[in-house]
DNA sequence: CGGGATCCGTTTCGATACTG
DNA sequence: CAGTATCGAAACGGATCCCG
């Protein structure tokens, strides 16, 4: 695993395994990298840099190096030209769906709510609101 | 709310709702704040500071504004000598603890199976292991 | 007691250029 | 195609000192 997932797992008490899951799930891609692959089963290198807003190849191959040293996702390389190489969810990746769609659900409730909140303060030209 | 969460609020697709409660709960110490307030109801700012880790002030203060910000939890000032400040959860706050209690959970298990794996390789002084 | 101000080292993200 | 190497900018956590 990840030095620093190995340094929180051996040193952090059980107060704070929540922290645990962050530390794990919480990089740049990696909720969205972790969902796309539970729809699709097994993506691609470029596909997954298409599906995502195209983030550099710096920091999607360190994110997916890092999921894959945590033990949630699998890479396997076809040594070939040109070259491909799958990743697909890990059991412990598998087994990460639920959360991944507990922290998707709470967002996107939160961002409703939140826009609500925004649009009161400054309304975006909609039925009602004075021109 | 956050400057930072009103950008990802307003900027971010629905497709990375997951990232927008890593955003919002993701901050040093603020799940073990939320547990903690969920656990208590309402704690002074010394009280917090004794029963995390004693974080310095400066770090706990602004994970607090932070939390206050996003409006997950309030922060009453008592103006007294000496001074008196109490935090409680929001609903927003209390609305998070299902999702805390499942990052916790899920963090565990991982840290749990993690441990495990350490162990095997380099294992502590138990029964059975060579000395 | 509950911070604010200042400073600093590390981590992290991202852009650009290059490669087997 | 799927990266690697190098660089820069910014965010973040933390230590230290000071204050009403």
């Amino acid at each position: 695993m990840r030095e620093k997932t190995e340094r929180i797992v051996r040193e952090w008490g059980d107060a704070c395994d929540a922290e645990i899951s962050i530390a794990v799930l919480g990089g740049a891609w990696k909720p969205s990298i972790l969902s796309l692959l539970g729809e699709h089963e097994v993506l691609r290198f470029g596909e997954l840099s298409r599906l995502l807003d195209e983030p550099t190849a710096r920091v999607l191959t360190r994110q997916l190096r890092e999921l894959e040293d945590d033990g949630l996702i699998t890479r396997e390389v076809y040594r070939q030209v040109p070259p491909k190489v799958e990743y697909r969810l890990s059991d412990l990746g598998l087994g990460s769906m639920p959360l991944i769609d507990a922290l998707t659900a709470w967002g996107g409730q939160y961002a409703a709510t939140q826009r609500s909140a925004l649009d009161a303060a400054a309304p975006p030209a909609s039925h009602k609101t004075p021109a």
